[in-house]
DNA sequence: TAACGCTGAAAAGCTTTTGC
DNA sequence: GCAAAAGCTTTTCAGCGTTA
């Protein structure tokens, strides 16, 4: 397979037509080779755009990450998640996003860390290609969480589960006793209730689009400042290598943008560590509020805040270290 | 110069604590 | 378990600076 040269297709995903890029994508997932040949043919432009447009990169950082994403999807493997769910514009900027953030920590490895490694047996191996890949192994502890949180959970008293549960609907699913129990408890048939966490779930999704939203600010920012960081150490080099009369009086004006370039880093830096100690204090999890709580099991708020603090407890005792499950 | 984004103060809302 | 008070967090909005 070939690969074609970006510029090539202008605004390839508004102009083609929805069902033909549907059975684009599952032919790609089938890795068929000429429809990815003539994925790449018309989304190369938009591949290569992505990190300039959305994470302010240069163009020789765009090339590179080009030729990173044609490697990782040229093999139709990510194709398959499409689920047609979405528009394929929403799922292929998210492979893309993805695919920066890959593409970033892997660049970040390069730089740091050793390139070759060697396994228990002594052999050689690439540590790029042949490494486990580090969100793997935090999935794994992931899962172990997730056992003990649910293992906690079931062997709450159902007052305390459904509380708990009613508080993380967005994520969680009331069984057919926590149900009934919400039910008997507000005098409200469960089919009432039902339609009740329906709609609270869909209010709760517009908070979970702005986490979303700030996960997004979190790395954008990050990139940023790795851009504007290289930028004032080409301003240092600049400013360091001057020697001519002439080029004096360009330094006075290469000093000031260098002035503003920190401002910016520093503007940036803020930003990003409020977004993270927002995210390290669980304001990044939808959590229904206790209002919510309280009307739909017709108990006080304060009641509400009593349970979910003796529930937490229950969870913190059943893993220990972890204060808050969903955090 | 308009649009956008950030900041800080005030108000509103939410959660926790306390006393019964 | 409840209600009220206290404390904390979030939201709103005006003013200001920055950017395209």
């Amino acid at each position: 397979m070939s690969m074609s040269i970006p510029g090539e297709h202008k605004d390839a995903i508004g102009a083609t037509d929805v069902d033909e890029l549907r059975e684009l994508v599952r032919r790609c997932g089938h890795k068929d080779r000429e429809a990815l040949q003539d994925f790449f043919e018309r989304f190369s432009r938009d591949i290569y755009n992505f990190p300039m447009k959305v994470f302010h990169l240069d163009e020789d950082a765009a090339s590179d990450f080009y030729l990173y994403a044609f490697e990782r999807l040229k093999d139709g493997g990510r194709f398959q998640s499409f689920e047609g769910r979405s528009s394929f514009r929403t799922w292929f900027y998210t492979v893309l996003r993805n695919l920066v953030i890959d593409w970033m920590r892997t660049v970040r490895e390069i730089e740091t860390i050793q390139v070759t490694r060697y396994d228990d047996s002594g052999n050689e191996y690439s540590l790029i290609e042949n490494t486990a890949d580090p969100r793997s192994v935090v999935s794994e502890v992931d899962e172990n969480i997730i056992q003990h949180f649910h293992q906690a959970l079931s062997t709450m008293p159902l007052e305390l589960r459904s509380v708990f549960k009613l508080s993380y609907i967005f994520y969680l699913e009331l069984s057919r006793a926590e149900l009934q129990y919400v039910a008997e408890r507000s005098g409200r048939a469960p089919e009432d209730v039902l339609r009740s966490v329906a709609r609270l779930r869909h209010q709760l999704s517009e908070k979970e689009l702005k986490n979303i939203s700030a996960e997004d600010k979190i790395t954008s920012l990050y990139l940023s400042v790795i851009d504007l960081k290289n930028r004032r150490d080409r301003l240092i080099t600049r400013i360091a290598t001057t020697d001519s009369e002439a080029s004096l009086s360009a330094d006075g004006s290469r000093q000031a943008e260098l002035e503003q370039v920190e401002r910016s880093i520093r503007k940036k830096y803020n930003q990003r560590e409020k977004l993270l100690y927002k995210k390290h204090r669980g304001h990044f999890v939808v959590r229904t509020p206790y209002r919510y709580v309280a009307e739909l099991l017709g108990i006080p708020e304060g009641s509400v805040s009593v349970l979910m603090m003796r529930a937490n407890d229950r969870i913190r005792q059943a893993h220990k270290g972890d204060t808050n499950i969903l955090r």
